[in-house]
DNA sequence: GTTGCCGAGGCAG
DNA sequence: CTGCCTCGGCAAC
């Protein structure tokens, strides 16, 4: 039951990989390196597929096995509605909330999302604001913005188009 | 386009 | 327990 870190490079910084037995359990962004390469089997697999994600291929990451060490009730059910938003794919926070409990709990899906413990994999980066503008993002808006971008949305004036 | 009220939960005091 | 803040939404200027 040892916790195994390893990180990858990434966007202006780094990707840290957290696994657990055989599961990945966190996947967070961070400006510095403070781990060694992927040495584990899924940590490689990951890696893998994050830089092909990176080049622009519609990577699907829901085959990846997962698992939350922590998050209420509530969190939970937020990060597993999310995880199933396919590559490409964008949703509204109302959207996310009405499939938890009900349409009133917009707000606090956001606050669900920014305590999201795996990037990416889980795809808070697809959940927007019912007007199409962005929202908000834990590690910047202009990381938000490229993630976004990568997966073929075209962005302005902090607005996604059509 | 901007303002203002509403909201559930989480946490400091 | 009260008050304040938050990755929103909607109505109304």
């Amino acid at each position: 039951m040892d916790r195994i870190y390893s990180c990858i490079k990434f966007y202006r910084g780094y990707l840290i990989i957290e696994e657990e037995s055989g599961y990945l359990t966190g996947l967070s962004y961070s400006s510095r390196c403070e781990f060694g390469e992927p040495s584990t089997s899924l940590s490689h697999r990951l890696s893998k597929l994050i830089s092909r994600y990176e080049e622009g291929f519609p990577i699907d990451f829901r085959g990846i096995p997962i698992s939350f060490r922590y998050g209420s009730e509530f969190d939970i059910m937020v990060w597993t509605v999310v995880r199933k938003i396919p590559y490409g794919g964008l949703r509204t926070y109302k959207w996310v909330a009405e499939r938890v409990l009900d349409s009133r709990y917009s707000r606090v899906v956001g606050r669900s999302l920014s305590k999201n413990p795996i990037l990416i994999v889980v795809p808070c980066h697809r959940i927007i604001k019912s007007d199409y503008t962005l929202g908000g993002f834990t590690d910047g808006v202009e990381f938000k913005k490229y993630l976004l971008t990568l997966e073929g949305h075209d962005i302005r004036d902090n607005k996604v188009i059509r």
